[in-house]
DNA sequence: CATGAATGAGTTTTCATTCAT
DNA sequence: CATGAATGAAAACTCATTCAT
């Protein structure tokens, strides 16, 4: 309940101010409570980012895995992929301002929930690229370094975008992403 | 002369322990000066970094101008901006690894430098799109998205491999991407 | 019953920890109740110390009183206490601990229990000086401070040698002390 | 000269209040100076305390030392090691009671000045106690522990005296201390 | 009587920047 | 131009204590 509370209010203030930029005083202040109260929550300030991540990450892990399962080319789960994480981000924009620019904040990189967002994502992308491979759907490549480049071009762009203008047309950076990694990797 | 010993010794810390936890104090000791000499040649902590990417910047840009002059294919001048590109983060490893982890730093993304390093490079990119669409040797796309899509595909997955192994194979990424980037924008 | 359970665990701790880093917190999850609970059973956190030193205090007041009414010479009530003393200290060391180290600690010089241990104790010796003088057992000197005096000494060298090995020889300790303070004041 | 003036100030509110009460800004604000410069001298708010003890430290066992080559008999080398402390106590009764306090307090027995201060002076004695058993001059007896014991005793004594009244009699102390000892340990 | 989330004043420490020498 | 002591705002985090459930 509270906790919900001190993260939907991180969100909003890290979105709007950066990481290094939010102290936890305007946290509790935003969120109505005492900075101890954080404390009881969250282990640290980094470990609000670390819930944020993981929170994220697994929902997109849980969406990949599902995708699995799935009949069709696997071509296709790139795009699927990007119509959930860009339906997602349409949701929250301000979610989407904090994973875009912390995931890239070197002051973070140790956190488990970045590791895993930013580590874990990319080897789901291989799973698809290995399999891919064998059914002939794209030509032959590095799938390790091919899921991390994916991964880079997806985040690297969002990221690019949601900093320069705060009403970007989300769906038109969509297409053009589907149309470059798609065009990149087959046949 | 003294300028470049400051900038020459904060690359090295800078790569080491990041722009965050580096400190004035650091930089000065390690180059055998004092803290304020350090702002008798820059305003700030920050101007450091914004002459570091601007000087970055230029060494691409110069490069990019003359590639226009050049004769042949559009599509090829990627891969030549990528063997220069690697070349030159293959001479200098601790200005690879400060490239590539405070370009996308939050608190940075205000400095000149970066800006121009992070928002002037595509516009290049976009130019040479522009071209070989009008000559039809890529499939048609908006160049301007596209532009920053390569550029974030570039940045993206240097920052992940120089940050994960400190022995990468430059040249296997160098030439992954090359392949990416070619065959995601050609007809 | 629930009283004894968190002085008997408050000793464990402050034992290994000592007062100032020893929390509310870590006696109430080593003693398996709530924080609150401790504020059922005792004003603060500071009367848990007052209490420990209050009993101890008390447990050596009246063996003082017993020995009052005893037989014998005075001067060989000094080895009777030290034997009931160190007795003590060998059946709970960790109790030995808590006392040598916090009787000194400035913190908690004002404690009811604490300024008994230190102040009526010297107390009694004082008497059982008074009395071996008047019967020409020892030299002549001043009692209250000489009473003091042996407070500290017994006091001061259980604490030196306490903080410094793990399995001291306490016998030989309060050997050599008795030797120590009975040669001190003998004629 | 202004680390002379936060160390002056320290030992007068650690007199009056404590260490665990003294903060660095009442520290800063007493010397007239910014609580930052306080650290320009000290890596710590410990730090403080190590110098304090470390410095008088040094000057007792400089003394001890010069002690050793005087001719004369052993056992008179404690009086007139009582007559040096007692003599620096009654210059400075602040640092008295800091002495007194501090070396007792659990918080700080790792502090190398402290460790000095509580572990090095009665090795001093013992040496002195050492020579005094080869020419007969006092009794068997164990010389570490008793080293250790004369120290507790002359620490203990001085603590519980000072943190009592703010007009003792330091001389009565000294003798009486001087009686004490002089008796436990002679033949 | 037990619980443990909530509190918030208070602490030490850091560090970019300045400026008198 | 060089120096480095001095600055002081600001930050994260702690923890004894309370009180509604």
């Amino acid at each position: 309940m509270k906790k919900e509370q001190i993260l939907k209010t991180s969100i909003e203030i890290l979105a709007e101010r950066g990481y290094a930029n939010t102290t936890t005083r305007m946290i509790s202040e935003k969120a109505g409570i005492a900075v101890g109260s954080i404390y009881t929550h969250f282990k640290s300030k980094e470990a609000i980012l670390d819930e944020i991540f993981l929170s994220e990450y697994e929902k997109r892990a849980t969406y990949l895995k599902s995708l699995k399962k799935i009949q069709g080319r696997q071509i296709d789960k790139f795009d699927r992929f990007l119509d959930f994480h860009f339906m997602e981000l349409d949701i929250n924009r301000d979610l989407m301002m904090v994973l875009a620019r912390e995931s890239g904040n070197p002051e973070l990189q140790d956190l488990d929930g970045v590791q895993k967002f930013v580590h874990q994502l990319p080897d789901f992308f291989k799973t698809i690229l290995d399999e891919a491979i064998e059914i002939g759907e794209i030509r032959p490549l590095n799938t390790t370094l091919t899921g991390k480049i994916i991964f880079s071009t997806i985040r690297g762009t969002v990221f690019d975008s949601v900093i320069r203008t705060k009403d970007l047309d989300l769906d038109d950076i969509k297409k053009e992403l589907q149309a470059f990694i798609k065009n990149a990797i087959q046949i």
